[in-house]
RNA sequence: GAGGGCGUAGCUCAGUUGGCAGAGCAGCGGCCUUUUAAGCCGUAGGUCCAGGGUUCGAGUCCCUGCGCCCUCACCA
C-alpha cells in the first residue's frame, strides 16, 4: 500500500511500528509460554510480601517475595508521566494496570512502552504490587510486543457505541465492550449446558444433513444452492426433523441436534436467515414427554446463568431479568389450553363463530372471504397470546387441530391436535407435539399440503411444499411413537443473557454487504 | 412491504432562523517517576453518507439512492 492513501492516523501507527522494529523487536510477537489472566495475576497480589518489600527492599541480598507474572493484554489506557508509564491491558478476564518504570525495565523495553499505541498487544512480565493508591498492578521487569494496531481504537471512555460497527466488526467490539464479550460466554456455557443435560438424560446427539434434496420438517422458504459433482440443485435445510424421526426408524431411542436452520424470509428482533436450533425426539413418548423435558432444559440454564450473576439459584427464587421484566424460571411453567385461554381473552367461546367474525370486525382484523377457524386464531394471536403474563412460563396446549395440520390429533378429542408451545415474555420459544407416525396419515398430509399450495403464491414458494417420498418409505418401515421438540437457542439466550434483539447474542448477525463489493 | 428516525473529524457527539465546520477524547511536538478517562503548554485533522435540485449562499430546505435503527405488516 502506498502512502498517499493511508489514513494519517494509520501512517502514524505505522511509523510506531518501525519505531519497535528499530528497538530490535518483532511488532507481532512470538509464542509466550506461562502467560496467565488478568484476573489470576491481581489474584496472586499478597498484601504480606508488599509489606515485607517495601520494609526490607533496598537489604543487599533481598529476595523479592511478591509473585512473578506474565501477562498479555490489549492496551485500552495509556498514561505517560515521562519515566514512567502507566498502561492499563485488558484481557477476557478484564482490566489490570501495569507500570514501565524506566528504572527497573530494559531501555528497549521503556522505549517500547513509549512506541505503544492504544490497541497494541503486549506482553509484561513483573511483580505483582499494589500502588500508593490501592490499585493492583504489574510492576514491569519486562515488556515485549505481541501484535499491532493499525487502526485506532474505539473512544477509550464511551467504547464502541454505534451498533452498525459493533454488528459488522464484532472483533472491534468484543474486546472494546465487555459485557459483549460476557454475553457470548455465557451462550456457550448455556449451549454446553443443554448437551450436559441432554447427555444425562440419554438423548443422543446427532448430525444431520444440511445440504437437503428436499428442504422439508418445516413450512418456511429455503435457501437454494447448487452441487458441482453431482450437478443437482439443493436445499439448505429449513429443519433436521425429517432426518432425526429416521433416526427414530432406525431404533435410535432418544436424539437431539444443536444446529444451524436456514431459511429464505424476513430479518426482525427475533428472526436471523441462519438460527440455532434444537430438536430432541424421544420415542415411545408424546408431547407431555418432551414438555417436561423443555421445562427443564429452560430452568436448568437459567440456573445455571442465575449462578454465574451470584442471584439466587433456589428453586423458590430463581428469576432473571428480561427488561422490565423480571421472569419467574423456578415455579412450574403454567399450561394454558388454547380454548380457555382464548375465551378469558377476548370473553367469549372461540366455537362462537358469529362473535369471532364481530369481534375481528370491531377490532380491525381480516375476517372477510377468511376461513373462520384462521380468523380465531388471528384474534389469538393479536390479543390472546398479548394477554399472558410475561413473567410466567407458559405452554399453551390443546390448539385446534385445524390449525395444525401436520400434528397427530388428541386421543380423546380429535378437534384439539397434541401440541403444546412455550412462550416467556410473550416471545414463542419452542413448540411440542406428539408426532406422527402412521405413514398413511402423512401421506395424506403431505398431499393435502401439496394441495394446499394457494394459486397466487409464485413457483418458489411451492418448491418447500415438499413430498417427501424416502420419509414415507422410513414410516413404512415402523417408527415408534415419540414425543419432539424445538427450542429456539438464539432467542433462548436472548432471555437468559437479557438481550432484546436476535442479533445481539449472534456473533456475526446477518447485514447488508457495505459499500462496494468487489467483483466476485 | 409501509411509515418514522438517524448518517458531521479515528471515536463519542454539538451545530440556533439557510450565512467562515465545532467540542471532548484519540493523534502529533514539548514537560512530567505512583497515575486512574492522569495533568499542563502548543499543534494538526473534514467527500458534513452519495448524487441531483432550490438559493447570492446548503451540514441545515426539496428530490432520488445507499446503510443502520424503531414501529407495523409478513413469517409453523
Amino acid at each position: 500500500m502506498s502512502d498517499h492513501d493511508v489514513h494519517p492516523l494509520e501512517a502514524q501507527r505505522r511509523a510506531n511500528r518501525e519505531a519497535v522494529r528499530a528497538l530490535g523487536l518483532s511488532p507481532y510477537g512470538s509464542r509466550s509460554d506461562g502467560l496467565i489472566s488478568l484476573a489470576d495475576a491481581k489474584a496472586r497480589h499478597s498484601a504480606e510480601a508488599d509489606e515485607e518489600h517495601a520494609r526490607r527492599g533496598k537489604e543487599p541480598g533481598f529476595i523479592d517475595p511478591r509473585a512473578r507474572v506474565a501477562v498479555a493484554g490489549r492496551i485500552v489506557l495509556l498514561r505517560d508521566t515521562g519515566k514512567l508509564i502507566w498502561i492499563n491491558l485488558r484481557d477476557h478476564t478484564g482490566d489490570m494496570q501495569v507500570a514501565l518504570s524506566q528504572r527497573d525495565v530494559p531501555p528497549e523495553a521503556f522505549q517500547l512502552g513509549k512506541a505503544s499505541d492504544l490497541g497494541d498487544l503486549v506482553v509484561v512480565e513483573g511483580r505483582v504490587m499494589k500502588t500508593r493508591t490501592g490499585e493492583v498492578t504489574v510492576w514491569g521487569e519486562g515488556v515485549r510486543p505481541a501484535g499491532k494496531a493499525l487502526v485506532p481504537p474505539p473512544a477509550k471512555h464511551e467504547g464502541l457505541v454505534d451498533v452498525e460497527i459493533r454488528y459488522r466488526q464484532r472483533y472491534v467490539d468484543l474486546w472494546a465492550n465487555p459485557e459483549t464479550l460476557k454475553v457470548f460466554e455465557s451462550r456457550s456455557r448455556i449451549v454446553s449446558h443443554l448437551r450436559r443435560l441432554l447427555d444425562a438424560r440419554g438423548y443422543l446427539e446427532v448430525e444431520t444433513p444440511m445440504l437437503q434434496r428436499l428442504a422439508g420438517g418445516a413450512a418456511a422458504r429455503p435457501f437454494r444452492t447448487h452441487m458441482n459433482a453431482m450437478d443437482i440443485p439443493l436445499f439448505l435445510r429449513i429443519a433436521p426433523e425429517l432426518y432425526l424421526k429416521r433416526l427414530l426408524v432406525g431404533g435410535l431411542p432418544r436424539v437431539y441436534e444443536i444446529n444451524r436452520n436456514f431459511r429464505n424470509e424476513g430479518l426482525d428482533k427475533q428472526h436471523n436467515p441462519e438460527f440455532t436450533m434444537l430438536e430432541a425426539y424421544h420415542a415411545h413418548g408424546d408431547v407431555e414427554t418432551v414438555m417436561e423435558l423443555t421445562e427443564h432444559l429452560v430452568r436448568e440454564s437459567a440456573r445455571l446463568v442465575a449462578g454465574e450473576r451470584g442471584l439466587a439459584t433456589d428453586d423458590a427464587a430463581l428469576r432473571l431479568p428480561f427488561g422490565e421484566v423480571s421472569i419467574d424460571y423456578g415455579s412450574p411453567f403454567r399450561r394454558l389450553p388454547y380454548p380457555e385461554l382464548f375465551e378469558s381473552a377476548l370473553g367469549f367461546a372461540m366455537t362462537d363463530t358469529r362473535r369471532v367474525l364481530d369481534e375481528a370486525a370491531r377490532r380491525g382484523v381480516r375476517h372477510a372471504g377468511v376461513d373462520p377457524v384462521v380468523v380465531v386464531n388471528d384474534l389469538f394471536e393479536g390479543f390472546a397470546e398479548k394477554s399472558l403474563d410475561p413473567s410466567r412460563p407458559a405452554f399453551i396446549t390443546d390448539y385446534p387441530a385445524a390449525l395444525s395440520p401436520l400434528t397427530r390429533p388428541k386421543a380423546n378429542d380429535p378437534r384439539l391436535a397434541d401440541r403444546a408451545d412455550l412462550f416467556i415474555a410473550h416471545m414463542e420459544l419452542a413448540p411440542h407435539y406428539t408426532e406422527l407416525n402412521d405413514p398413511d396419515v402423512q401421506e395424506a398430509k403431505f398431499r393435502e399440503q401439496l394441495r394446499g399450495g394457494d394459486a397466487d403464491k409464485n413457483a418458489e414458494e411451492e418448491t418447500f411444499r415438499t413430498f417427501d417420498a424416502d420419509f414415507i418409505r422410513a414410516l413404512k418401515v415402523g417408527m415408534p411413537p415419540a414425543g419432539g421438540m424445538g427450542l429456539g437457542i438464539d432467542r433462548l439466550v436472548m432471555l437468559l443473557t437479557d438481550q432484546r434483539t436476535i442479533r445481539d447474542v449472534m456473533l456475526f448477525p446477518m447485514m447488508r454487504p457495505e459499500g462496494q463489493q468487489p467483483a466476485s
